[in-house]
DNA sequence: CTGAATCCGAATCGATACTG
DNA sequence: CAGTATCGATTCGGATTCAG
């Protein structure tokens, strides 16, 4: 537990903790989970349904991360069998607020991305056979 | 080279296109470079002395998929030795001023991240000893 | 200076089995 | 349902070496 010994850059780290924050945050599901509870509460297997192609484990993991970070609130139900819901804490919501921005330029931009990507692709492509 | 063959999630990716951008920029070496970009162009080694921590290897692979994306500009002057200048495009500027914000987000609340990360470390100790 | 290529240990991730 | 624990496969990523 708490492997979060990062070898080096401990040292930057400290002296610039944005860059921490950043690492975070800029992270595939960590970003997916925070759109995904910015629009409702939702319980494991729900959140885990919403972003396909999450693991349990990665999942399990995203979520204590961002729980100790504060962004969410995990409440357990003492039920049989147990329930668990997670929420965005107001610091959350302030994030997901964020990162909807990101999202909704990505939405914006998939044409263009998408074509420059064939572009791109058929510069690579030397031109086999005769030449 | 091209092993863009992520197995499955094809279909789901094919579906829902904004998650593969998504999961682009949701990058920690990304977002750097974007940031750094966003305020004026620079050479390899400037690039790389900028963000502190990222290889040569792994800001070359960034600044390919960036390029691929339509980015960033790469432009080669025939000097000897050769001169590389990394700029951002129009789209590349345009996500800059998106990725900002983030910046901004996390430089406002670090101080809120990191006291809820110590809150959470404290409750996590469980009392060793006589219990 | 810029970058490609290789080697190789470290970290990530998924699948599986098991618990309360 | 909501996890924890473990293991093997894959990927990541740094150090090094070499080239234009």
């Amino acid at each position: 537990m708490a492997d979060s010994s990062s070898s080096r850059w401990n040292m930057l780290k400290s002296a610039c903790p944005t860059r921490e924050i950043l690492d975070r945050i800029a992270d595939k599901w960590t970003m997916l989970v925070i759109l995904s509870l910015g629009e409702e509460t939702l319980r494991f297997t729900q959140l885990r349904a919403r972003i396909e192609g999450v693991s349990q484990k990665m999942l399990t993991q995203t979520l204590r991360g961002m729980e100790s970070d504060g962004l969410i609130l995990r409440t357990v139900y003492p039920t049989v069998p147990v329930t668990v819901e997670y929420s965005l804490t107001p610091l959350g919501h302030s994030l997901a607020r964020t990162v909807d921005v990101v999202r909704e330029w990505a939405y914006g931009h998939i044409g263009e991305i998408l074509l420059a990507r064939q572009e791109y692709n058929d510069r690579e492509t030397p031109r086999v056979g005769i030449g």
